[in-house]
RNA sequence: GCGGGGAUGCCGGAGCGGUCAAACGGGCUAGGCUUAGGACCUAGUGGCUUAGUGCCUACGAGAGUUCAAAUCUUUCUCCCCGCACCA
């Protein structure tokens, strides 16, 4: 009988649809498990490739927890505001309303057709206002908590986007959408939200959830957490801090450099630098950020003097382009001899550099040093002349001690680890500066200058100023009315822009920014659990019955982005006391990327797409599915190719030729069966749990290979573990063996391990080596032209019930007698039989 | 510069201290089955050897730890990825 996957796939996702059977609700009985696949935008190009792995392997998931009994929320929506919608739309003259219905439609038309258990009554979208009403909402708690707030800031403008970008969203000084583009920086008033507030707990957060080492890891050193000191210097009677995880280099300060952004570099230079600096400042903006990055660090005096508060030296202050604006207070003490941008900066302008700290195993030269040394050492020159003239310090080469108050006389000879312990202490009790805590994790600039977004619930008053939007009055809908052109869309339609004031109902102007799209989905996975509430943004005892997720699922690019905001919005809404736990995902799996056949990246323009349309057409979607997942550990990177497909695709008609034939399985009971699928599936229940798919797989296909005639049972439990990964197939032959009710709802097999005899496999193992050292000699009989006609094998005794006679003729293409060594009737006219050993029968050919 | 991952047979990829000449798939070879088959079944697929044996060489390169290493340590080479002037 024909495989008619076509056919099959239809009629079960219609089954599916009907009965409802992956629709859930709260049961205080069940334990509930929250499988979740990323929030995909829905594109008008529908599915590729990497939705149909990655989403795969969320169904196989759910899928598998279901049958083991979970109550599992496996919901499915669409992130639909955003650029590349409306950049879409634009581009195919459309609004993008209507580019985005279209493009959902397209979406779960394709996600049934591959087979993915959606709850399909809990889908929500983001551009829906009943959903971006309650980003808003979150947006006016924020704001109320001063987590919201506006600033003018340096930011990362793209042309071609037409709007600016967060941090997170710039990749080498060029957009993450267009990789052609270099992102300028612009002065503008944005919408921040202040996620430094959670610096410290999204750090230790993560040591509280099981996600993989390596996303842990991009996370600490995306919020970049360093300890330092904040050390006040004297320029033009006035202090100023800066920030340095080095004190222990503060006697080797020659200068400092202030960034060439800062707010307030005007007051640092003198009118006789002004000219010099003011050209410095122009060239530097002719330059994109990204030759800035590889640019050789410059800078230009400013004319002003800062004095060092260790030692009294006064030291010059430069404006530099290798100096952050915005990290720690941007400006740096420079110490060329042991910090390499330092002796760069030192050596181009010709300043002086002091040696502070020498290895142990010599000195160094200041005059003679090509790089800076940055390693631990002994401190020299580290005291203050001023004191030592007092006190004619002693130079003593002796291990040093802790000096405190008024007996100071310097940190010569300190080793430069403690050193830094004993100079911040030395500074904060001098009071000449404080211990800090510095973050690489900047706060999250959230306005887009566009259309596609959720509107900011914000309206601008001459008189009141910036004043929310009340509760009341959301949600704060687009218009659909708009001309997309130059700008932003949304001031095209007075009506949106023109207010009034909520507060003394004067005349208002809207904010016309909207928020970035990855505030959707911060917190979407909450409204999965309660998805049509409209009086609040969820039930709170549903929300905290299904979540936080159990097992999240996605790509490792969301990590630095989505992964952060996410963590962070949880956390908010927990300050609010809306949720009890305090981390999103308790698990995360991150997938492996699809990759082209010659390892380069997917993409329209080089023409390498595979469509998982195609396949599903050519193959059947259970074929796909099992193909994405066997062909490597799925957290590998893998290179595309058909052949794989192929492969699959015949495992599964021989899987249909073999149920479709009722004989294959009204067998009895077969011991070795038994054993080999008990242990099957104790082995791929681990796998599948850790998404060894690939692994599991190989075990099914094995399994499926010992099979001959087998019982109803046995057949039941193979095709319950197959069917996470083709679940039509597996559907289609359940009833066809006789089953009512849906597979899908089948119990996952329990093994017993005392079923388990490690004796059939050995007795397999060595009928395998019988096999071939029977061919091994049939083969050096033929070369030496000698006919065989029949073999003869002398088993030992115990050994008798391993071996039979026409298996082994069978696989050896010659007739074999077998005959145990006790056989006092057998025939073995060369005593063969004696050489007969354990696991090693012998043989004789004639 | 910092951080992460990788290098295994003709190919994709398992294995991560002994049970490894190395799962499973693909390819190829031989045979069978067939009107035919790119379908299916069986066997083989590092080298040398042999009535079923045994030996040698192999898991990017070198060194080491160990009774024992593809598997652990270390150095090196190459590849991929993430962050990147964070003081």
């Amino acid at each position: 009988m024909v495989y008619n996957f076509k056919k099959i796939e239809k009629k079960w996702q219609k089954e599916w649809e009907k009965s409802k059977i992956f629709e859930v609700k709260e049961d205080s009985k069940k334990k509930k498990y929250y499988v979740l696949d990323m929030f995909p935008y829905p594109s008008g190009e529908g599915l590729h490739i990497g939705h149909a792995f990655t989403f795969s392997l969320g169904d196989i998931y759910a899928r598998f927890k279901r049958m083991q009994g979970y109550n599992v929320l496996y919901p499915v929506g669409y992130d639909s505001l955003g650029l590349p919608a409306e950049n879409a739309a634009i581009k195919a003259k459309e609004h993008p309303l209507d580019y985005t219905k279209r493009s959902m439609k397209n979406f779960m038309k394709q996600e049934k057709a591959m087979g993915w258990s959606y709850d399909w009554s809990r889908v929500v979208a983001s551009h829906d206002p009943e959903f971006y009403k309650w980003d808003q909402w979150i947006f006016l708690k924020m704001f109320e908590k001063g987590i919201a707030y506006r600033k003018k800031a340096p930011v990362n403008w793209c042309r071609k986007c037409d709007t600016v970008l967060a941090n997170e969203q710039v990749t080498d000084g060029k957009c993450w959408r267009h990789e052609d583009t270099d992102v300028e920086i612009k002065h503008l008033e944005q919408w921040f939200f202040k996620i430094t507030d959670y610096a410290d707990e999204l750090l230790e957060g993560l040591d509280k959830i099981d996600w993989p080492d390596n996303a842990k890891k991009r996370q600490r050193n995306w919020i970049g957490k360093s300890h330092g000191v904040e050390i006040d210097f004297e320029i033009n009677n006035e202090k100023w801090g800066i920030f340095t995880t080095r004190p222990d280099t503060i006697y080797g300060v020659t200068f400092m450099v202030v960034s060439a952004q800062h707010a307030r570099l005007d007051e640092l230079v003198t009118d006789e630098k002004k000219k010099d600096v003011d050209k410095f400042l122009k060239k530097l903006k002719s330059v994109s950020e990204k030759e800035l990055g590889d640019m050789e660090k410059e800078g230009v005096f400013t004319g002003s003097y800062a004095i060092n508060p260790v030692n009294g030296e006064k030291i010059p202050v430069y404006a530099g382009n290798f100096v952050l604006a915005d990290y720690g207070s941007g400006m740096v003490m420079a110490v060329p001899a042991h910090d390499q941008r330092d002796f760069e900066f030192a050596k181009k302008y010709s300043i002086p550099i002091k040696v502070v700290i020498n290895p142990a195993e010599y000195d160094l030269d200041a005059d003679k040093i090509s790089r800076a040394y940055t390693a631990d050492g002994r401190l020299i020159n580290s005291s203050d002349p001023r004191k030592s003239k007092i006190s004619g310090a002693t130079k003593s080469k002796t291990a040093p001690t802790r000096r405190d108050g008024e007996d100071f006389d310097g940190f010569d000879n300190w080793n430069s680890r403690e050193a830094i312990e004993g100079i911040s202490d030395f500074l904060e009790k001098k009071k000449f500066g404080k211990r800090v805590v510095q973050f690489k994790l900047r706060d999250w600039l959230i306005s887009r200058q566009r259309y596609w977004g959720t509107p900011i619930p914000i309206i601008y008053c001459d008189d009141c100023g910036i004043v929310p939007v009340s509760e009341k009055d959301l949600p704060i809908e687009l218009p659909k009315n708009v001309k997309f052109g130059k700008g932003n869309p949304l001031e095209t339609n007075k009506k949106f822009v023109e207010v009034k004031c909520p507060k003394c109902g004067g005349k208002g102007r809207r904010e016309t920014d909207t928020m970035d799209t990855f505030a959707n989905s911060s917190w979407y996975y909450l409204r999965y659990a309660d998805p049509k509430n409209s009086k609040k943004i969820f039930d709170e005892k549903k929300a905290n019955y299904w979540a936080p997720i159990d097992q999240y699922i996605g790509g490792p690019e969301h990590i630095t982005m989505h992964l952060i905001y996410v963590r962070f919005y949880t956390k908010f809404l927990r300050d609010l006391g809306l949720l009890k736990f305090d981390e999103p995902a308790l698990k995360y799996f991150t997938q492996g990327i699809v990759h082209a056949a010659d390892g380069s990246r997917m993409s329209k323009s080089k023409g390498n797409i595979i469509e998982p349309l195609d396949m599903i057409k050519k193959y059947g979607a259970d074929t796909l599915r099992l193909a994405l997942v066997s062909f490597a550990s799925p957290d590998k990177d893998t290179n595309w190719d058909e052949k794989i497909v192929l492969g699959n695709h015949k495992f599964l008609n021989k899987v249909w030729d073999y149920f479709s034939d009722l004989k294959n399985i009204n067998g009895k009971v077969d011991l070795k069966v038994e054993s080999k699928l008990n242990k099957t599936i104790k082995e791929v229940t681990g796998y599948v749990d850790k998404f060894k798919h690939n692994l599991a797989i190989i075990r099914l296909r094995e399994l499926f290979d010992c099979f001959d005639k087998i019982d109803k049972k046995t057949a039941e439990k193979f095709l319950i573990m197959l069917h996470v990964y083709c679940p039509f197939i597996t559907e289609e032959l359940w009833n066809k063996i006789g089953n009512k009710g849906f597979i899908s709802q089948a119990k996952w097999p329990k093994f017993d391990e005392k079923k388990i005899d490690e004796k059939f496999e050995k007795a397999e193992k060595e009928s395998d080596g019988l096999v071939g050292d029977i061919n091994n000699l049939l083969r050096i009989m033929e070369e030496k032209k000698q006919k065989v006609e029949k073999v003869y094998v002398y088993v030992l005794p115990n050994e008798v019930d391993n071996y039979f006679a026409e298996e082994l003729s069978k696989r050896s293409h010659t007739e074999v007698v077998v005959y145990s060594v006790a056989d006092k009737d057998k025939y073995d006219p060369e005593g063969k039989s004696k050489k007969a050993k354990p696991g090693k029968p012998g043989i004789y050919l004639e």
